[in-house]
DNA sequence: CCTAAATTACTGACTGGTTAGTCATTAATA
DNA sequence: TATTAATGACTAACCAGTCAGTAATTTAGG
């Protein structure tokens, strides 16, 4: 009987403590929102108390902060080897693309696209933060690709800017839906079949006749 | 003195609350997200008390489902004239995408996709509600214009399911867009060069030489 | 080594502010 | 005068943030 129920042992682990507590919130926000996550809950599911949540960050705001900074640079990191040169200019396109789709959308990370767009406007100074540090490195790369196809005759001539908006949305929304529609509803296409259909339209072209150039 | 300070002159509007309510709500759910949003703010943007709201709402979670609800009717609504016959399904196509751009994606309409996506795990039954009677009838539509085409040769071989989401995706992206990074970063990027690059891609595709049908 | 003291990561009960939801009262219309 | 749309003060619940206390670990002393 010395050996009753008694509290689970409190463990000491100042250095993994932040990223826990990170990842923790980082799923509770993608799945329920930044308002409608409790403190309690994230610090339950971190494993710890919310007072210990409290040592490492200052506020929910704060923590916020975090875990969209922590996705950066977690992303950034997965992009790392994507700037590997190659010779084709349609293969680094499909690389980049599906690179991202297999770093980033697909992992947990792709969460952070939904969260950042469900929080923008109550964040703006972290959007901000984000649309530069993100978004727009992140096409910078991929337009880096197109111009060289443009120039290599390889690609017809488009606006570079909005094509790579173009080109990257449906890989980002299909990431959003994973981690909305997708759990709300099941029933989730193929992916397979999706990301195939995608390089296929956008770089074969919808059309079967022979290039116009024009679209009107 | 008689004429002091009195409130405002209660009016008596039974017939058109429902919707001056829901309209309230929609543009702050959309802004803010559905937890964040203070009923007395919906209230006071609908110029009544918050005791009015619940003449007509049983409570936060009906006027959302309320607000969907609307949101979905006015699309439906907006979306009839597009059933027209069109002799040439690329004309049929475009008619329909640019159609949805410009009587949901660019009105206040455009709010919904990102407020379904943002709270979809919140309230799973009202967003399988939504992806069958939105998501399925539109994709549906679309479906017919792609078929028409392949059926016709004027369009490729591809997967007509796959493709429909591949087709909306940078249009509800960009809508999506409109109501969170651009309001939060401002510094938003041209529309109409957006639609025209969009266009160009999906009917052209990006291949300069001839079509290969093999994307790999 | 072993034990005691000092340090510090961690806890959970508590508080103050906020807000969904209620209802007795008021004012507009019939 | 009767009916009912509308009000706003009120309450009960909830939750971010606090802090006095507890337990794990480290250091110092024997």
């Amino acid at each position: 009987m010395s050996d009753s129920i008694r509290p689970p042992a409190r463990r000491r682990r100042k250095e993994a403590r932040p990223q826990e507590l990170t990842a923790a919130a980082l799923s509770l926000f993608v799945e329920k929102g930044f308002a409608a996550t409790r403190l309690d809950d994230i610090a339950e599911r971190a494993g710890v108390s919310k007072g210990t949540l409290y040592l490492y960050f200052d506020s929910k705001d704060a923590l916020f902060k975090a875990v969209i900074k922590e996705g950066i640079v977690s992303a950034l990191h997965a992009g790392e080897a994507l700037f590997d040169e190659y010779d084709d200019p349609l293969e680094l396109l499909r690389t980049i693309l599906l690179g991202w789709w297999e770093r980033i959308g697909n992992t947990e990370l792709g969460g952070i696209p939904k969260l950042m767009m469900s929080e923008a406007r109550n964040f703006p100074d972290v959007a901000l933060y984000y649309q530069q540090e993100v978004l727009q490195r992140g096409t910078a790369l991929l337009r880096k690709a197109v111009t060289l196809g443009i120039e290599r005759g390889v690609f017809r001539q488009v606006d570079a800017d909005a094509i790579c908006s173009v080109l990257i949305a449906p890989l980002v929304y299909r990431a959003m839906w994973r981690q909305s529609f997708g759990p709300a509803c099941g029933q989730e296409t193929d992916t397979a079949q999706y990301l195939h259909t995608y390089f296929d339209l956008i770089l074969n072209g919808l059309l079967a006749g022979a290039p116009s150039g024009d679209a009107r």
